[in-house]
DNA sequence: TATTGTTATACTCTATAACTATA
DNA sequence: TATAGTTATAGAGTATAACAATA
């Protein structure tokens, strides 16, 4: 390794977003394979595991901005792969379900990333797959507790 | 957890996204307090640690196309942290140059952003900072050679 | 002919303000 | 008044084609 490098190297935060930019380039290609991209896959896939789901609900499961949201439902509406539904007793609220040819998608993708999981993690013995998961926990524990304190230090000042 | 969420919060690659995603969130606000953003903090803090560098090797080094770079360049440039220079061997070439001002600002940047690595690893033990930062080399690699593969796959098609 | 820096362009993801229709 | 979905818009990061100057 370079002197150069060193400095930027030893920081865990930077491996942390070197692998995550490297598998996530990799999962990319899967979606892409069944016409789908990160954000449309997550979407399809909760509202496939828990249909009925509002609009407002899969937005916030998932950290996506509701504005945002409108245009990955409507992409997948407009593909035949979920249906809006206005919800009964809120006629405001518009309540997401999977149709047939969305839930064979989902199961077909599924399996391909579990897949492509599998060759990511490929020579790490499962207890280190669980210290990994374990410390990635939390560190997105401790990135939250920074992010609520950033917070309310923005909100006391206003 | 709920049966829906388990599918997508099985996938360890998600874990990983999750905690660069909220990791980078914190480290992006440090940056900010010192007027610099992920990819300007990146390549004024390799410019300071070897001085004299191309845009095409800093480019290479740190994984930004070079056409992205010429802006990020003309922004530190512009506000005086780092210079271009006409290489003199190949008048093509701009090595870059940090100035004074630069040098500081990386020195006092950098001291912020070790203390929020710090902030962020709160809770591990050294043993398991090593064992975190080896997993997400072996994954890294892993994905690495994932690309390759579909690299070679799409230039033996052409 | 190949390479360096550059311009222009486009696409994805993300983020916010403001509108509508309902509540 | 408050909320759900929506529209419009803007910024950051990323990616590729094409050009001028130079090798």
């Amino acid at each position: 390794m370079s002197a150069a490098d060193a400095t930027l190297r030893a920081l865990t935060g930077y491996c942390l977003r070197r692998a995550s930019v490297a598998a996530m380039t990799d999962f990319a290609r899967v979606f892409a394979r069944h016409g789908l991209r990160r954000t449309t896959f997550s979407v399809l896939t909760l509202v496939t595991e828990r249909p009925g789901l509002r609009q407002a609900q899969v937005a916030e499961a998932l950290a996506i901005e509701r504005p945002n949201l409108v245009q990955i439902v409507g992409e997948l509406e407009g593909r035949g792969l979920l249906r809006r539904e206005t919800d009964a007793g809120d006629r405001r609220a518009q309540t997401l379900h999977p149709t047939l040819a969305g839930r064979r998608l989902v199961t077909q993708a599924m399996a391909d990333v579990a897949e492509q999981e599998e060759r990511l993690l490929d020579g790490l013995t499962p207890p280190q797959v669980e210290a990994l998961r374990a410390a990635l926990a939390i560190i997105e524990r401790n990135a939250g507790m920074q992010r609520e304190a950033a917070h309310d230090e923005q909100v006391s000042r206003a």
